[in-house]
DNA sequence: GCCGTTTTCGGCCCGACTGTTTTCAGTCG
């Protein structure tokens, strides 16, 4: 049986979206992008869910009705869709290249192709520099040169990453859209500038950046800000400048949009912008169902009137003031993805996130022992000036030899420098012993159970043999994390994002055992790691799975990306509770397992 | 094509900006 991944279920459902919208057909397209969205954010396979259940299980999946459900059932089946295929004969472009070009969406594609023929970016680049696009009915010279500008970008993002359009890490790209948050709100006159879209989400990767601004509705003050946005430092491309609007492209190729509104719509604008756009459909539904509407301006009472000011306003300076007006309960940016957290809110059963300064230790550090760039004592000083009441020194074991990873006797001459730094620093961190442990290729420890049971924390992570099967991957780490030594398995599933999948394994079953054996399972800080992902640390919430957030850090600056691990765990719906590194050094302790 | 605490039929989120336009379609988020 062909094995369709979601990723190639997805891409098929969207194809066929994409396919429809050239054609001018009203609503489907929308309704297999929506799916394409709900298969790709699954987190079992649908192909498994069609082998336990059949195609009744595919059509209780949201989005998936008895047609979709069929042509899922035909990919699975036989590799291969007979109506996509018909379509693509039919107008054969390749859609997903050219509609990375800015501007051009289906029904331009359509006109390109049916005038001048163009079915890939090849194609479209000749036609531009030959002057044809711009004496098109409804093109211009203006969209010729547009074209012919980001044919370039889109050339970028297409040889990168997969599935299109390219993603921009959290933590990488964070300390950017700050800088240009930073340089607004010196603007005279604008009296609050806020980070919307994906990135206030904290979602691990990001596709654009949205800014919010508040200005008094003074037309210079707007013009001001405008003026100062379009003038940052690496600029390409100012892609739109409005009155209310301006977007622009940075030499990373990050897309940054701002937005001035004045203060009375707030709320309501951070709302609208914030996302996700899930979140807001699943809103503005619940504001038609009552006979209001809601949009970026406010909630309003009559909505039979479109436009900016729809009848009375109900609520929109504060977000608070919004959620209130429906009757929930404040949703935390974080949570706001319509996977139940608007049911949770209306209920009043949200959950207090774990905040960005609960965390009182740092489970996973390396020195200069192995890998680190500085000493343990450095290390301890720097955690304790982060506000860290403890953390533990994990460095590598001897498998890792690059690293010059330790063995029995280093790591034994390791605790009396421990013990130095913990008499010196006395007051200020403590210090704990531990190890980022080595998996071997049979799940065995890469140090003598004689030695773990010595230390504070054990960690345990894998750096080899990742190509091994599902099954024989799971089997590994099952041992491993089975071993009444190993407290955390570190960087669980061992995917970087953009350059490395993760391990296969059975993420169902190693969490059931994690459960059983009280293993903890880390949220590594590492924005590229960014692993446990949210779905996953969900899960173990809802089982009752520990989890610890650590830096791993190599260097002391690397404490800062512990609010990214917070923003994960946030995103999982952790609380302080389900995060043993934000209780006190003895509670933490007194939790692992006692293997020793 | 999907979906249902008004509905199994008739809806489907909504507004800003751009370019090519004398009033609007396409794109985007």
């Amino acid at each position: 049986m062909p094995d369709a991944s979601n990723q190639t279920i997805a891409e098929m459902l969207r194809g066929i979206g994409e396919y429809l919208a050239m054609q001018d057909i009203p609503f489907k397209p929308r309704a297999y992008e929506k799916a394409a969205q709900v298969i790709d954010g699954l987190e079992e396979e649908a192909a498994e869910m069609y082998k336990k259940g059949g195609i009744k299980a595919l059509e209780e999946i949201p989005g998936v009705g008895k047609s979709i459900a069929e042509k899922i059932e035909e990919l699975i089946k036989t590799g291969r869709v007979k109506y996509y295929e018909e379509l693509k004969k039919k107008t054969p472009v390749d859609l997903t290249e050219l509609s990375r070009v800015e501007g051009l969406g289906p029904k331009s594609v359509k006109k390109l192709y049916q005038k001048l023929g163009v079915e890939n970016l090849a194609d479209l680049e000749k036609a531009a520099v030959a002057g044809k696009i711009g004496k098109l009915e409804g093109f211009g010279k203006k969209s010729e040169e547009k074209i012919l500008k980001s044919i370039g970008f889109a050339k970028q993002s297409g040889a990168g990453g997969a599935g299109g359009g390219a993603r921009f890490i959290l933590g990488q790209t964070l300390p950017q859209i700050r800088a240009i948050q930073a340089r607004l709100e010196a603007v005279a006159g604008i009296s609050k500038v806020t980070i919307a879209g994906s990135a206030r989400r904290c979602k691990e990767t990001i596709g654009d950046a949205d800014i919010l601004a508040v200005a008094g509705g003074k037309a210079d003050v707007v013009a001001r800000a405008m003026e100062t946005f379009l003038k940052t430092p690496g600029v390409v491309n100012v892609i739109a400048h409005g009155e209310t609007k301006s977007s622009i492209k940075l030499k990373s190729g990050l897309n940054v949009d701002l937005r001035v509104v004045p203060a009375e719509s707030y709320g309501a604008a951070l709302n609208y912008f914030t996302g996700s756009k899930d979140h807001n459909v699943a809103l503005r539904k619940i504001a038609v169902a009552k006979g209001w509407r809601l949009n970026e301006y406010g909630l309003f009472k009559d909505a039979t009137r479109k436009g900016k000011a729809a009848g009375k306003l109900i609520a929109g300076r504060t977000e608070e003031e919004l959620y209130a007006a429906f009757g929930m309960d404040y949703i935390e940016p974080e949570l706001r993805e319509n996977t139940g957290e608007i049911e949770a809110a209306r209920a009043h059963k949200l959950p207090k996130l774990i905040g960005y300064k609960d965390l009182q230790g740092d489970l996973q550090i390396q020195t200069d022992w192995t890998d680190g760039a500085e000493s343990i004592e450095q290390m301890a000083r720097k955690a304790a000036e982060a506000g860290l009441k403890y953390i533990v020194i994990t460095d590598h074991t001897k498998r890792l030899a690059m690293t010059h990873g330790l063995d029995e006797k280093r790591i034994v001459q390791q605790w009396a420098e421990i013990d130095r730094v913990n008499k010196k620093l006395a007051g200020k961190i403590r210090v704990l012993k531990g190890s980022e442990c080595d998996i071997l290729k049979d799940g065995s420890l890469d140090l003598p159970d004689s030695i773990l049971a010595k230390l504070d924390v054990v960690g345990v992570s894998v750096h080899s043999h990742f190509n091994l099967s599902r099954a024989d991957q799971t089997a590994r780490v099952r041992r491993a994390i089975e071993n009444p030594n190993a407290d955390v398995f570190f960087h669980p599933t061992g995917r970087i994002i953009n350059r490395r999948a993760a391990i296969e394994l059975d993420m169902d079953e190693i969490l059931t055992v994690a459960k059983k054996t009280g293993t903890v399972m880390e949220i590594n800080c590492f924005p590229e790691r960014a692993d446990l992902k949210d779905e996953y640390i969900r899960h173990c919430v809802d089982i009752g799975v520990k989890l610890s957030i650590d830096s791993d850090a190599h260097n002391s600056k690397h404490y800062l990306n512990l609010e990214y691990g917070i923003a994960q765990a946030r995103r999982g719906w952790a609380t302080r509770a389900d995060v043993i590194n934000a209780w006190p050094v003895e509670k933490m302790l007194g939790s692992l397992k006692d293997g020793r």
